[in-house]
DNA sequence: AGAGACTAATGAGTAATGCTCACCGTGTCC
DNA sequence: GGACACGGTGAGCATTACTCATTAGTCTCT
């Protein structure tokens, strides 16, 4: 169980904060951080409780770092590789691929960091937050040059867009995560990267788009109005309810 | 701290249990299900730790079952209330809004739903999961009257469309989850809605001779709804957004 | 090389907590 | 009114995150 034979030698600190993130990150993908006990990651790391704690205040703080060395690996060459692909059809397309292929990779990673790292209230501080942030940010400026070069609507929420992007990617693989099924990155990212895009696009560039938006507008009002003034029931769709 | 000055009196066993669940709900909201302890639930339901392990096995199935039991009064008229609303615009908008709405009216509770019980393996067999299904059900086959209406294409991957609708409603949530922001869920709704419906819907509904077969219809639609009464009409789900 | 000092490592110990169980008292039924 | 079934109790158990006084490597200085 030990794997070393417990013997009181001094090592260099970062060879313990090694020793100890790696039996951690091991126990904690295997079991989930809640049922993983301090004195198992100690155990597998060849010492004894309380050099762990030396190391790590808290059992949180150990998660925390574990993720963060995570994170900060797979996305170490991000930029790099983002700077190598033209086109915000690609671009979108590379980000969205890019999460789920991570996703795909490393499901019990990923798993610690949606269940346990995001819920705690101390996420917010973590570098794992400010990684993310930055990372979703690039989204953002795909889409901006979308709308630059004309290709999306100039009204276009970018929040809302960063929303479908990630919720989407995220709900997708959630059967995955469970370990109850199978995805595949490219599939998947071909189908949410289209949507999007054409959710987002000036359709009709060239031919009538002022016709186009007027129908579609006309469309949806009569839709509505329909619905309105069906005498079967009130449709309390909107406010209230 | 108790409330009630602890006498051992007999009630029925569905007082107690609703006891308990009254109690347990208040505190898992108010701090969550990890740093909630059972002696504090079963003293302010006004009685025992060993009396509330009589009615609930562990302390995750009185999770399971308070989340349940809200979980059923949230969604006891919703098919109805889905019934009442025509047009496929409008029901996906009404799906949309509805999740936000809950949401947006009981964070706490969702934040338990989200980051306690989702996670947990018992998930899959919680009455939850089985609830959630028909509701996102509901959306496919939206999504599917979308398609028989020849609004949204024939290829639409309903999966897709599925995850892209509540991952981004909750994505879109988060912060407020967090209790960092605010969010509308009448305008989220309506963004959601039309990035939605024009990522489905078949482009070129503005060209050639479909578009003199909307014009058409529109006339006809307009007519119709110009002999009954002007209802004031709300401004707000324009286009794009 | 040897002594001393510094501090890493230890492991016994603590408080909190989910859960159990033998017993006790109360309401019910004859 | 007596007995019994069973609901309620609270002391107790096992586990676990975390602490701290003690122990013993290792580095430095002579």
């Amino acid at each position: 169980m030990t794997g070393r034979p417990r013997r009181r030698e001094r090592l260099p600190r970062d060879a313990r904060v090694a020793d100890i993130m790696r039996a951690a990150r091991t126990i904690f993908c295997a079991k989930g951080y809640a049922d993983t006990s301090t004195a198992e990651i100690a155990a597998r790391a060849g010492m004894v409780e309380g050099t762990l704690y030396r190391y790590f205040a808290t059992k949180r703080e150990l998660l925390t770092r574990v993720v963060e060395a995570f994170y900060e690996s797979i996305f170490a060459d991000y930029e790099q590789q983002l700077q190598g692909v033209r086109g915000t059809w690609n671009r979108l397309r590379f980000l969205i691929w890019k999460h789920l292929s991570v996703i795909h990779a490393e499901p019990a990673m990923c798993r610690l960091i949606m269940y346990e790292l995001r819920p705690s209230p101390q996420y917010r501080q973590s570098s794992v937050y400010k990684l993310n942030q930055r990372y979703t940010q690039r989204t953002l400026e795909v889409i901006k040059e979308g709308i630059a070069s004309g290709e999306f609507h100039r009204t276009v929420a970018l929040r809302i867009v960063r929303d479908l992007i990630f919720g989407c990617a995220e709900h997708h693989a959630w059967a995955y995560l469970r370990g109850e099924g199978q995805f595949s990155p490219d599939d998947a990212a071909d189908a949410i990267t289209n949507l999007v895009y054409r959710g987002l696009a000036r359709e009709g560039v060239g031919t009538g788009a002022v016709v186009d938006e007027s129908v579609q507008r006309l469309e949806q009002a009569v839709q509505r109005l329909e619905g309105l003034s069906e005498p079967r029931r009130r449709p309390r769709h909107g406010r209230g309810a």
